[in-house]
DNA sequence: ATGAAAGCGCTAACAT
DNA sequence: ATGTTAGCGCTTTCAT
């Protein structure tokens, strides 16, 4: 068939002999017209090749589009792509359309992609990040529409939270490997110039070590993005500078088998000679000879959720503010 | 500063005493105005905190839009992920906003995306498929915007093309490996049912091994999405039924670290035992104790370069039609 | 350099 | 169940 993009309204409402406004309802499937008129209407639209103008329909109807922005830190990442497309997904078939942005963890480059965004007047807002500028604050607050924050949990969100808790999540592991009673803990993370969630879980593991009474022997936050060379380097420096450790705790489950594989060059034996536990529950993981100690996370599911509250609120359902999406922890044998 | 999403060119034009069309040729930075008239316009759009309303601007420029439509088959692929960041990046450094979908290798997804951004008058399209449903082509063509195809590239594109031949990376590879002598080789793939460019780099490394007057002695593909578990799995598949093999290309780098692992959990030795090359230039490739034989692909290259070419088309510049990208088989040390 | 008028393709509100 | 009227906030076009 061919679509004919200048074909409008008017143009089907004289072919089948009724006015432009109960084409609109038909179209729009709400009530007002008989079977008979909805049956010609729709056959002239097929007969015409009628492509909707949802520019002209966001616009005449006065700002109520369908469309949502998101923002997440970056799109090369298992976690987050994970995320990101269960939220398209889920938001495509609900009927809604997303303007995508990546912010890789720094406030302000967030605050530019939503002055872009703004200006689409979109319907609705998800965010996953934890800090923002006072100019992004002041322009979510203009925009009065629904706004997600997921990922990292907020208590006190701006309107609704969907995630979990960074620092719980390090605090828990470190429980768990305080009662393998081992003494001496290093930990290697990533992006040393931003505030990641990576640091969340890096001081509640550090509580938790300080209530056992004992403080992180060795720390070394590279500069770099996570990733498994970044663990194979950062577990080297750490090393090097403190050998004698029992464990270490990584940013991610990536940096952890980086970690392993310089451990493993080096004949250092897991768990024998020192207890390994990673974050995230990525697929690397699967392939380890040992199965690595992790939290998992439930990417797909918190994308769906963000997805589903956003819309209830763009609908205007009552929706719970603050939705906590458990991750796990998975005792593996590398600990 | 707030902002007020009520304002309007005529609030601004009010209180700077100039008529609507004259604060519209400020903001938009065309020529028609005094610098002293800007300076109060501007003054004025600080003040009030006006908010610009593309919706309403695509609609009175008659949908002449910075919309762009893109598709990938996934984002949470660290390949595509990456071109997909270097995509939107790049866009919007441009001025452009891009609404993304995924098509995960079924041409009738993707037709579904592009139905519903149709309606939103994009002023370009960028997809990564070499197949399209006939309704998806018949739409493509009535949208009359600028289409870049890249990834695998089209040398007969319906527009503009931009990326490289899978097809050569499997015949590059296999010359190759020709070269090294070895006679009975394996293949592992994924996602059996979808037609994907692993499909055509299996394609091509066969071709190779034709010329050198041999035959694949064996290929395992998995319905699976690529990923390290599907290497492991199809790997122990593969030698099962076929143990005497003396090298596996694989459907890319994740799947080839995972093969090795099974291998190396079974002490068959990597190259000695067998030769192993995988494709992509993966970052899990760079903590193997050897450096995997692989092909490079310039995913953040190709992004920024399609992103261009579709600007550049969108300006009505002249651009190339079919823009290579090439790749690098770089030699490692499992082969 | 500036302004006035017309209209883009829909939907909301109010008829009938 | 259907039609009529009036915009939505810009840009385009044509004056001045």
């Amino acid at each position: 068939m061919s679509r004919n993009a200048k074909a409008g309204l008017e143009d089907i409402a004289r072919a089948a002999g009724v006015s432009k406004m109960t084409v609109s309802r038909v179209l729009r499937g709400s009530s007002g017209f008989s079977e008979e008129t909805r049956a010609r209407v729709m056959s002239e639209v097929e007969r015409l090749g009628y492509l909707p103008n949802r520019i002209a329909a966001a616009f005449g109807s006065g700002g109520t589009s369908t469309l949502v922005g998101v923002c997440v830190p970056r799109f090369a990442s298992s976690l987050f792509g994970s995320t990101l497309e269960s939220i398209n997904t889920s938001l495509m078939r609900l009927g809604y359309q997303s303007m995508i942005g990546s912010h890789d963890q720094l406030p302000e480059e967030e605050e530019i992609w939503l002055k872009g965004l703004a200006s689409w007047r979109p319907a609705g807002i998800i965010l996953a990040a934890r800090r923002h500028t006072p100019e992004t604050l002041s322009l979510l607050r203009d925009l009065t529409v629904p706004i997600v924050e997921m990922w990292d949990l907020n208590t006190q969100p701006i309107d609704v939270s969907v995630g979990f808790s960074h620092f719980d999540d390090g605090y828990t592991m470190g429980r768990f490997l305080m009662l393998r009673g081992r003494r001496r803990y290093g930990y290697v993370g990533a992006m040393a110039n931003r505030v990641t969630t990576g640091r969340n879980r890096r001081d509640g593991f550090e509580a938790a070590l300080r209530e056992g009474g004992i403080s992180l022997a060795a720390s070394e936050t590279l500069e770099d993005h996570p990733g498994f060379y970044a663990g194979y380097y950062g577990t080297e420096l750490l090393i090097s500078r403190e050998p004698k450790l029992d464990g270490i705790y990584y940013h991610d489950d990536e940096m952890a088998i980086g970690g392993m594989a310089w451990l493993a060059s080096r004949g250092i034996r897991v768990p024998d000679d020192i207890g390994i536990a990673g974050w995230g529950g990525m697929e690397a993981a699967s392939i380890q000879p040992r199965r690595l100690t992790t939290t998992v996370v439930p990417t797909a599911l918190i994308g769906k959720t963000a997805a589903e509250l956003l819309v209830g609120r763009m609908r205007g359902d009552p929706v719970q503010d603050v939705t906590m999406i458990p991750t796990r922890l998975v005792p593996g044998e590398t600990v």
